[in-house]
DNA sequence: ATTTTCGAGATTTTT
DNA sequence: TCTCGAAAAT
């Protein structure tokens, strides 16, 4: 209890104790809202002995859940099992687990993830004899998803009757949507949305279900809560009903996930949602120094929809935040490398305490180029992973076939070595599977001795499969996956491929499998390995040890680092264009969140930097506005930033739309009355940010005219 | 007619 | 770096 305690604040400790009922914990950046977490979990097991298996945590990535375990374990001792630490879908998949057999979906139900998605559409597009483009994927899985808050679908893909149209429309679209869910069905498939979609089904029709969870958790803690959608909040409302023990963390000025349905009302306004909530504020930073604890507070100020809170912290002095300004990408990726070989020698900083964040991935080029003249080992995070790999999807999909026999895993092998069965016999398989209502492998097994399956491998293949299905029940997934990988001679082919990172790709496979059985317990069933699998994707960072490590300010969320470079602070790039063009303030708010965020990774040192030149379409390049929004004695510029160019930058971000709040103050509201040198009298009638202009209807003239919003003489006439 | 090449342009990402 | 479209080459 003492030692659960030692190293906390007052206001922390409050947090681990406050215990009952509904509580926020409003916490900035770097005040250590983990730690609150992670010690009142701690707190509930071995202060006031409530079960692990009682308690529901719940992050949004695994590798926060994985962190998330690996402290707790180490206040309450690695023997108790901390399932219940996990995310939102992998909470659900234990909920369907147990009771989704309720639905005509079997307990081993398979999860799609996008590439499987792709897949299905591209068998549909075949079939209407059409080709699957990028941009078609996306429109029509956006329409599906659309429609996956629809009961009426989730009503339909529950029950054992054949789907009826949703529509009678008949578009093409939603034709193919139709056969996509129809496939759907058919392979049991349920996609990242189905599983909270199908959660709340479950739990609306079968009120035991939901009786059932809610007494299990006693206790309820969510992380990074400002970052929960509708969905996601409903779920944990739910579940608190019962016992009323709803603690969240999160901190609204870091919401920079509203572009996929985080709504950060559900921290904001928490109270409205639970009238006897408690709000306890964290705002002592631990991780920065002061000077860069003010450069953040400077501009994250200049938000307006904002719960005010200054962030406080009592750490030694550093160094001035620096703001470098290059004449292009290159001097400025040339500074960037110097600095971090300073960094390197007259600090003796480890590579690994430097990062460098940005925007947008592309980004990462200059830089790159730049630390390999250099020779400056580096790392890229975000980029492709390792379950996406040829080979492991491969070998998963081996394993699939094991467990649940689904077409997906069938199309994906079958044929992985050659085994004669190419897209006309595929075709057959595809028609007999439909007419007789089977999967593609039980048609396969039916079929294997008619005559258009002659000359093929088709029987090697089953017998295979037949044999290491009979041996599941006795073997460790590992063991099964070495034997899968033998028998079907898919070991083989990569060998003869002669690609030696394919080779060890599977061996780090088999290696990570061994790995997880020892930490989850050997007994683990294959389908809910591979259903656990399907919502893992690694992104770890400790990867490669000893880089410099470059991601997006996106990645670097809840991470920290002692020196950090925010690169590429062009205006148009963040914030950028694009989010300013589509969501408006609510946008340039949001650009401006991911730029604290940024500025607040950093421990000891911070570089904002930034480079003349021209973008993409011949657009002059100017310093972010953010730049400008920083208290001037805060911070200290390298670099020559002439007069002029600020003057133009300055401009150019007024003209661009959201022009600051400074701007808005001084100009005038729709209706004004006004008076102008020339026109006389007039009335605004329109404001056009993009253009920085009013419209104004003069009284003596007849078509309205466009006056730029920085004129300075006009007058607002008094009533 | 079909493939290849070359240059320009680029949100952000998890489950 | 990756993707997409237009122009060039087969």
């Amino acid at each position: 209890m003492e030692e659960l305690l030692t190293g906390l604040n007052e206001s922390q400790q409050q947090a681990v104790m406050e215990t009952e009922g509904y509580i926020r914990v409003i916490a900035g950046a770097g005040s250590g809202k983990t730690k609150a977490l992670t010690h009142r979990y701690a707190f509930l097991v071995n202060a006031l002995g409530i079960e692990p298996s009682n308690i529901l945590c719940v992050t949004f990535t695994n590798k926060a859940a994985h962190e998330m375990r690996r402290r707790v374990k180490k206040l309450i001792g690695g023997e108790q099992d901390t399932g219940f630490i996990t995310t939102y879908h992998g909470f659900c998949v234990r909920v369907l687990r147990e009771d989704i057999h309720r639905f005509f979906y079997p307990k081993n139900f398979v999860i799609l993830d996008v590439e499987d998605q792709k897949t299905l559409l591209r068998e549909i597009f075949e079939d209407l004899g059409l080709k699957l483009n990028d941009k078609t994927f996306k429109r029509i899985l956006d329409k599906i998803g659309m429609l996956k808050g629809n009961t009426h679908y989730v009503n339909q893909m529950i029950t054992r009757d054949a789907m009826v149209p949703l529509d009678d429309a008949g578009d093409l679209d939603s034709q193919i949507i139709q056969l996509y869910l129809k496939k759907q069905k058919r392979v049991f498939g349920l996609d990242f949305d189905d599983l909270i979609n199908f959660t709340f089904v479950l739990f609306h029709k079968y009120p035991k279900v939901l009786g059932k969870w809610q007494d299990r958790l006693f206790y309820i803690q969510g992380d990074e809560f400002q970052d929960s959608n509708e969905k996601q909040f409903e779920l944990m409302r739910m579940l608190a009903e019962k016992h009323h023990n709803l603690f969240v963390v999160g901190d609204p000025d870091q919401t920079i996930y509203e572009w996929r349905g985080a709504d950060p009302k559900y921290m904001v306004e928490f109270q409205s949602f639970f009238p006897d909530a408690q709000t306890i504020f964290l705002n002592q930073n631990y991780r920065s120094t002061p000077e860069i604890l003010a450069v953040s507070n400077s501009l994250i100020k200049h938000n307006v929809f904002r719960v005010d809170k200054e962030m406080i912290t009592e750490n030694q002095e550093g160094l001035k935040v620096i703001h470098y300004h290059g004449k292009d990408e290159n001097e400025e990726a040339k500074w960037i490398v110097d600095k971090i070989e300073d960094l390197l020698k007259k600090k003796q900083a480890s590579k690994d305490e430097i990062a460098i964040l940005y925007r947008a991935n592309y980004l990462s080029r200059f830089i790159e180029q730049a630390l390999i003249k250099e020779n400056i080992d580096y790392t890229i995070f975000g980029g492709f992973k390792f379950f996406d790999r040829m080979e492991i999807k491969d070998a998963i999909a081996h394993l699939r076939m094991i467990a649940f026999g689904d077409d997906l895993s069938f199309a994906r092998i079958v044929n992985v070595p050659k085994r004669q069965i190419g897209k006309k016999r595929m075709q057959f398989l595809r028609e007999r599977a439909e007419a007789d209502g089977l999967t593609l492998y039980d048609t396969l097994k039916k079929y294997v001795d008619h005559p258009r399956l002659q000359r093929t491998q088709a029987q090697q293949f089953i017998d295979a499969i037949e044999s290491l299905r009979s041996r599941k029940k006795d073997n460790h997934v590992s063991e099964l996956l070495q034997d899968a990988l033998q028998r079907t001679g898919y070991e083989a082919y990569i060998r003869e491929d002669g690609d030696q990172e394919r080779l060890d790709n599977l061996t780090e496979l088999l290696h990570s499998i061994v790995q997880y059985e020892q930490t989850m317990g050997e007994d683990i069933e294959l389908e809910e390995y591979l259903q656990m699998l399907t919502l893992y994707t690694d992104n770890d960072l400790e990867g490669k040890s000893n880089t410099v490590k470059l991601m997006t300010i996106h990645t670097a969320k809840g991470l920290e680092f002692p020196y950090v470079f925010l690169v590429g602070m062009t205006e148009s790039v963040l914030p950028n264009v694009r989010t300013l063009r589509d969501r408006k303030e609510r946008g340039l708010e949001e650009e401006r969140r991911l730029a604290y965020v940024g500025m607040t990774r950093a421990e000891k040192e911070l570089y904002l930097t930034e480079s003349e030149g021209y973008q993409s379409g011949g657009v002059k390049k100017y310093p972010s506005r953010f730049i400008f929004e920083l208290d001037e004695d805060a911070y200290q510029r390298i670099g020559i930033l002439d007069e002029e160019l600020e003057k133009e930058a300055k401009e150019y971000i007024k003209a661009a739309y959201g022009t600051d709040r400074v701007a808005n103050e001084q100009g005038h509201p729709k209706g004004t009355k006004v008076r102008h040198p020339v026109f006389g009298e007039g009335v605004i009638e329109e404001i056009d940010h993009k253009k920085n202009t009013y419209l104004i209807y003069f009284d003596n003239l007849k078509a309205p005219r466009p006056i730029s919003r920085n004129f300075k003489r006009l007058e607002v006439i008094d009533q």
